[in-house]
DNA sequence: GACACGTGGGT
DNA sequence: TACCCAAGTGT
């Protein structure tokens, strides 16, 4: 049923339960096609609650588009540290820098023109014109994907089969409030673990209610290994750490951390994090441990202890050997760096070590 | 179509 | 602990 009776028995109840449900948050006070562009680009495969907060310190930081055209990338990096998938902060910069050079400033209006910028692919673009613009375009996100495959209990092919689906019934009137009340109700109710369907407002129309049958999506069900453990080197000289840069390419491309290792079966936390560090330097011996700390990331999961480790001064020369692998960073900047969650949670408890001297050997003049 | 790309929370 | 999930995109 994609007809009239399909609109009749969804888009009122939907949006008549949107109206009574809706979260406030921030970017819908207005509606600011800035505000929609960050919000959308933060919420990619992120929950609506972590993406709140980063959402209001970025718009603090950056109130405008043109604001953040001229943004340093390592400041707004610095911004979106712990998100994750930082080429998505990376790609929101050049988009806004694209919009401000060929779009006059303008956040464009059709999802065909949205998609020629980077980081944004169907649904961002279908999201972005439909909630800034209130253009009658789908957005088919994982919410929208499983209320209408529930709804017709029967398995969509893919996105576009979707998209085609709602194109036949979304409000020419009122298209912002539609698709952002398919998102909130599959965010809300029609949960992917334990739908709500006794409050559900299209628990009447709702096919898989009816039949029984409520299909799921079926999940990217990414295979996590067990976890596994790891060391990280903590190498300190004359009030510095060294942090690692990684490759251009790749996880956290260009970003630095604190070296670590998988441990080897039987293989001491000392010795791993040894290893990290043996391409650069000696060093003296471990001073001390921190940590550990979980830490998960694409199909990984790891416990990461850090290990203090002191360089042999008299045998290594820092700077030189450093430079082209990473850097030197002084204590007291080292909260300034941006770094992945899991050298980032190390460094969180170094520096609360640090600030109540437990390591006091780490301070230039322990060294 | 498969895979890389982060992270934290729920169960 | 281990698994699943989250307003996806790029290659």
């Amino acid at each position: 049923m994609t007809g009239p009776a399909a609109k009749e028995a969804v888009v009122a109840p939907l949006l008549s339960w949107f109206r009574r449900n809706a979260r406030d948050l921030p970017w819908r006070r207005g509606y600011d096609p800035y505000h929609i562009l960050v919000s959308e680009f933060m919420l990619q495969q992120t929950q609506m609650d972590r993406v709140v907060v980063y959402f209001l310190e970025w718009i603090r930081r950056f109130p405008t588009l043109k604001a953040l055209a001229r943004a340093d990338e390592a400041e707004a990096l610095k911004l979106w540290e712990g998100l994750g998938y930082y080429s998505r902060c990376r790609n929101l910069l050049a988009a806004a820098r694209t919009i401000v050079e060929t779009w006059n400033g303008r956040v464009p209006e059709d999802p065909a023109s949205l998609m020629t910028l980077p980081g944004i692919g169907p649904y961002t673009a279908g999201a972005v014109s439909s909630i800034a613009y209130n253009r009658p375009v789908p957005a088919v996100d994982a919410n929208a994907r499983r209320v209408v495959s529930r709804l017709e209990a029967r398995p969509f092919r893919n996105d576009r089969d979707v998209a085609s689906f709602l194109a036949g019934i979304i409000p020419d009137d009122e298209p912002r409030s539609f698709n952002q009340a398919l998102m909130e109700l599959g965010a809300l109710v029609c949960t992917a673990a334990r739908p709500s369907c006794d409050v559900c407002p299209l628990n009447s129309a709702c096919k898989g209610r009816s039949s029984g049958a409520i299909p799921l999506t079926p999940s990217a069900a990414v295979m996590r290994r067990p976890t596994r453990p790891a060391a990280a080197a903590v190498l300190f000289a004359g009030g510095k750490v060294f942090l690692r840069r990684r490759p251009d390419a790749g996880l956290w491309a260009g970003m630095s951390e604190f070296p670590w290792e998988e441990t080897a079966p039987d293989e001491s936390p000392e010795s791993a994090a040894r290893r990290a560090i043996a391409p650069f330097y000696e060093e003296t011996g471990a001073v001390g441990v921190i940590g550990p700390v979980s830490h998960a990331f694409t199909g990984n999961r790891i416990r990461l202890t850090g290990v203090l480790l002191r360089l042999r001064p008299e045998r290594e020369t820092p700077e030189s050997l450093a430079r082209a692998h990473g850097r030197w960073v002084p204590l007291e900047t080292l909260s300034d760096e941006t770094l992945p969650a899991g050298s980032r949670k190390l460094r969180d408890l170094l520096l609360r070590d640090v600030n109540s001297r437990s390591h006091p050997e780490m301070t230039p003049e322990g060294v």
